[in-house]
DNA sequence: TCCGCGTTCGAACGGACGTTTGAAGAGATT
DNA sequence: AATCTCTTCAAACGTCCGTTCGAACGCGGA
């Protein structure tokens, strides 16, 4: 752990794309390499390789690859959060302050959804999370499990819409809640139309969000 | 891939306990591993030599280590499937046939909860199977994505219990409710605790269950 | 021009892993 | 006792991986 190699140049504040188009071209062939095939699937020599740039540079710029790995889940994870906390504040200025329980649920639930659609310009990075969630090392599975931050406004607001329920019962709700966020992955996609046989069909993802909220919305309002 | 170790013995019918302590051995110890530390970062070396027997065990009695992980998993779903069959087949009984949603929920929730419980004989199981679920290689993901058979006698009953539903809905909100009940991961509830700030504890596994099937009744009565 | 510094490069290191091998052991059968 | 079969054993094989090393490169400033 003793002497690291210097974080290069570090631009004027914070952006590294300027002087190291390697790093950023790291990032983003891993982003996509670790979404595609999940992490622990996914060598430093394939991602050097398919980027064009030496074996070293991950090492070089990122220090491991495990940094590598928690530096692309960072930046995402941040953004994801920055989306879903902008959503809720947009519904609670709309109603006042107060937002219903529904759009606190809509500004949880959508942006994850949004992101998985075809075309859309974040949709591999949501596929990185969902690997980063359940396969990330130590680092990503602390940042999950201790921060929590996010979630607060959450919380709080839901706790204003409900104030007759015990702070206790609003906390395991969306516990509930967050486990069929988290529940919309490919592969459980792809298991669900296997057992209705065709009946669902994904792509209307206007039309799942609603039928989520539907679900989520009656077990908390009940 | 040509030749492969011929199977011990088989005993009479099934059964490969009786002549082969080694094998039992080695399945029950690669359980408890795998459920501790997860199935990639439990090597063939580290089951042996915690069962105490030789590293050329496990490819002799099981070929290789994806076939281990994919034959305790293999036996550990099934037992989970009969298990919730069993409640689900009890509860239409007791209704004549027609069980309501909340027992038909209950017999998919209540299973894979209370094998998590301390004490429960499945406890460990239960932990492989949700790591399994996740971690494991491609034999084990396609036996949880293309085995789907054992949740069509819920689709049935739950389609009879509310046949003014589209089945496509039906479907819809099954996946939901697979999404809370897959949730319910030690690092979720960790989470969960941090969150609430020791509000939620855990330990009440009925109480627990209870609010699962009142929210997911609230969400499929609607 | 020369120097210094950040970056890239090819090459290798050291280790962990799943798997294989061939011999040795054990027990029943002939 | 001899033979056969199943099992165990120690030792290694080959591979893939993350990481490190030292030299070369390129370029802006003295």
């Amino acid at each position: 752990m003793s002497a690291l190699a210097a974080e290069p140049s570090a631009a004027t504040h914070e952006d590294a794309d300027r002087d190291a188009a390697t790093k950023a071209l790291v990032l983003t062939t891993a982003e996509r390499l670790f979404a595609e095939r999940g992490l622990r699937c996914v060598s430093v020599r394939d991602i050097t390789a398919e980027a064009g740039v030496n074996l070293a540079s991950v090492n070089y710029h990122f220090g491991s690859k495990d940094t590598l790995v928690f530096e692309i889940f960072r930046r995402r994870a941040a953004e994801l959060s920055r989306d879903r906390a902008r959503m809720l504040h947009e519904a609670q200025a709309r109603h006042g302050g107060q937002a219903p329980v529904r759009e606190i649920l809509a500004a949880l639930m959508a942006p994850p959804l949004l992101w998985s659609r075809p075309g859309h310009p974040r949709r591999i990075a949501m596929q990185f999370i969902i690997r980063a969630r359940g396969e990330g090392g130590e680092a990503v599975r602390e940042a999950v499990g201790k921060d929590v931050s996010h979630l607060r406004p959450f919380v709080a607001a839901l706790i204003a819409a409900r104030p007759d329920l015990p702070p206790e019962e609003v906390h395991w709700r969306l516990h509930f809640v967050l486990g069929m966020v988290h529940n919309n992955r490919v592969a459980e996609f792809e298991r669900l139309h296997v057992l209705s046989e065709g009946l669902t069909r994904d792509g209307d993802t206007e039309a799942l969000l609603n039928r989520m909220l539907d679900f989520a919305e009656a077990g908390f309002l009940r």
